[in-house]
DNA sequence: TCAAAAGTGTTGGCTGTACACCCATGG
DNA sequence: CCATGGGTGTACAGCCAACACTTTTGA
């Protein structure tokens, strides 16, 4: 038991991580094991420690529930509207950032039962007053990409399989959303997320924008202006498939 | 007392309020009353009640202690670093705004022995790491509107005269400050702080962009683009001084 | 030789920036 | 009539978006 004069609201950290998965913008979520919304998805998050900065906290609760280690986050903000936990008054911290899926490796672990990446289409939309909206469905796995300028509309009928989030998560994941395609249109920030792995095409780095801005670019735009903020370095050819080899390209900074 | 399983850090909001006077760009700041810190300055804020949002927090803390009320706030973040507070383990959800002086109406009380505008040029910088930086100090009330381009440069000579604030909260606000300046770069995101009074000129307004970026801009750019972006409207003509009177305008959307 | 993805330049519109002179007023 | 700030237009540069064909490879 902690003592204290004055009450305290809980504080947690939640965060937000994207990726990319056959065409899709994904994330990470942890299925609760505990009450409340037991059984329910969920971000990777919980409380922060005792003299724990924020990041810490962040970095510890994403280690903890999903196995992940070394992600670099930008802050998103806190949430603090009462009622968000039926717990009692919580504030969150949420973090963001977008990894290469295909490196991660995921490990369920302390209050998650089980860990995935899920399309955001299937999640369900929060209410934003009034009726309850129709939820994102895409015909196919593949994204909005190529769909002829505009992301595609949702179809009306409230198709079920759609994933209600513990909290106020879909809210925050709104946002965070939001904020991932702000930064990602200057490259230089784009640059402080894990978009694609180390040595990449320009493809394939093209592709990772298609789904996240949710419209399709055009390729020799989108090469000049990378090329032109010197940010990335070409490396040594790759092949594939029966196609012409691409160039390899890396951040300029990078270790490895 | 208040009894939780887990420790909690202690949960705070600080308001960053800015305004310009005298073509200084100015912060609202309280002299503390109380330990930590008492005697010194620090930005108006406290401890978050139970089951209250952070925006009330915010409102009311702010109206506690100098007195303002009816002010819109942007959130800026959180800032949890272990220490930041000598009292234990507190975390700070900063906001910020940018207000008319004149129209603010300043009230010390509760935990504030003064509350007064400072200018941001005689505030003792932050240490960044390494040797203690020189204080900006300017040779003149004049800001550097009007200095050539750059900001100007901070005299090197350590003057004394420099506060130095409570808690980190030099650190807000210069995060603060910057993100000040992203916002004005877009007029509609501009709009939503208050400028200046109801009714004004252009060159009000554009005095005002002058001092927040700290450097002239050109009077026809600065007119036509706001005028382009539509966000305000020609009011009635106004008159003063020994000059040519100047036409008002006013906010599209405004109220009064 | 075909399918599939890689690679490559130019143009027009828009946006931002630099720049100088006349105007209306009060004193 | 003069000092002071108000008001106006144009020209150039850089950025962004649109656009189609050739190249290289494996099958």
């Amino acid at each position: 038991m902690y003592r204290y004069e004055y009450p305290r609201p809980a504080v947690t950290v939640d965060v937000v991580i994207f990726s990319m998965r056959a065409d899709d913008l994904v994330v990470l979520l942890v299925k609760r094991k505990l009450a409340p919304y037991k059984g329910q998805w969920a971000l990777p998050g919980g409380f922060v420690n005792p003299n724990e900065s924020l990041d810490r906290a962040c970095a510890r609760e994403l280690e903890e529930e999903t196995g992940l280690s070394n992600v670099r986050f930008q802050q998103l903000g806190a949430f603090g509207d009462p009622g968000r936990d039926p717990r009692g008054h919580t504030i969150s911290v949420a973090f963001f950032t977008f990894i290469v899926a295909e490196s991660a490796i995921l490990r369920a672990g302390d209050d998650a039962a089980e860990v995935a990446w899920h399309p955001l289409a299937n999640l369900a939309k929060e209410l934003p007053t009034g009726t309850h909206p129709a939820p994102v469905r895409r015909t196919k796995a593949r994204a909005v990409v190529g769909k002829g300028g505009k992301p595609a509309r949702p179809s009306r009928a409230t198709k079920k399989g759609t994933i209600d989030l513990a909290f106020d998560h879909r809210r925050i994941i709104d946002m965070a959303q939001m904020c991932l395609v702000e930064r990602l249109r200057d490259p230089t920030r784009a640059a402080s997320f894990d978009l694609v792995p180390s040595h990449f095409t320009m493809s394939e780095l093209q592709r990772v924008y298609e789904v996240v801005l949710q419209h399709p670019l055009d390729k020799r735009n989108f090469r000049a202006k990378l090329l032109a903020a010197h940010l990335i370095e070409p490396a040594s050819a790759s092949r594939r498939g029966p196609h012409r080899p691409a160039q390899l390209y890396r951040w300029k900074g990078a270790a490895r």
